[in-house]
DNA sequence: GGATCGATCGGCT
DNA sequence: GCCGATCGATCCG
């Protein structure tokens, strides 16, 4: 399959992050491809948006949002977790989308040892919990996406029609009226794995504060 | 310099 | 359902 190049990045993030539900996530870890299809994913744009890291300005932290698009930002959470992002839109205008889910596709028994023993719906379910699983962590932090020689890209997949698609607002953030009510969160229907609690945290997913 | 809290997860109650 | 983990950025003094 194809490469996901630099142009598709460099769009409108909005656009961006709802072509990416249906992609394939690649890591390439010890010689091994550990992939899965991207089912969660969220906006955060501008440093208008109050829920994105960039609302202060740019920092040391936040400084691949502002880069070109098609690099990672990885960023160090609660002291434990790892979260990947894909920068988008044009250098200089701090933008990216939250890889928030996968399903495993290729190497899951590797992914299997990295998480521990987990229920397999939750090797991938969660933005640190996939970040675990395909070893992402601060050295991917700035990395090019779309280098030929990359260790973590993406692939062109399957496309998804609007029916498979979801979208509400997006999960834990805090910030103004606007940043707590924008849908800007993009996730795949649950199909067979029934509803419920398992998986992503799906459907219905109060957003926690005032 | 110190306190606070976060785009979270897993374990325990 | 709450709690702890314990880094990094921000804000306050």
């Amino acid at each position: 399959m194809p490469r996901l190049s630099r142009d598709f990045f460099a769009r409108d993030t909005l656009v961006v992050a709802r072509e990416l539900l249906g992609q394939r996530l690649v890591r390439v870890l010890d010689g091994q491809r550990l992939a899965g299809r991207i089912v969660e994913v969220e906006a955060y744009v501008g440093e208008e948006d109050q829920a994105s890291h960039a609302r202060f300005g740019a920092t040391r932290r936040n400084a691949p949002m502002y880069g070109p698009a098609g690099h990672a930002y990885v960023y160090f959470i609660y002291g434990m977790h790892y979260c990947l992002n894909v920068v988008t839109e044009r250098e200089g205008y701090p933008a990216a989308v939250l890889i928030r889910a996968l399903e495993p596709l290729e190497g899951s028994e590797a992914m299997r040892v990295r998480r521990g023993s987990v229920p397999d719906v939750q090797l991938t379910s969660g933005p640190a919990r996939l970040c675990q699983a395909l070893g992402i962590d601060r050295q991917f932090d700035g990395a090019d996406l779309c280098a030929s020689d990359a260790l973590l890209f993406m692939e062109k997949d399957t496309a998804l029609l609007d029916d498979a698609v979801a979208t509400g607002p997006r999960i834990g953030v805090r910030g103004d009226e606007i940043a707590l009510a924008a849908p800007w969160r993009w996730y795949v229907r649950e199909g067979r794995e029934g509803k419920g609690r398992n998986g992503t945290r799906d459907t219905q997913h109060v957003t926690r504060n005032t």
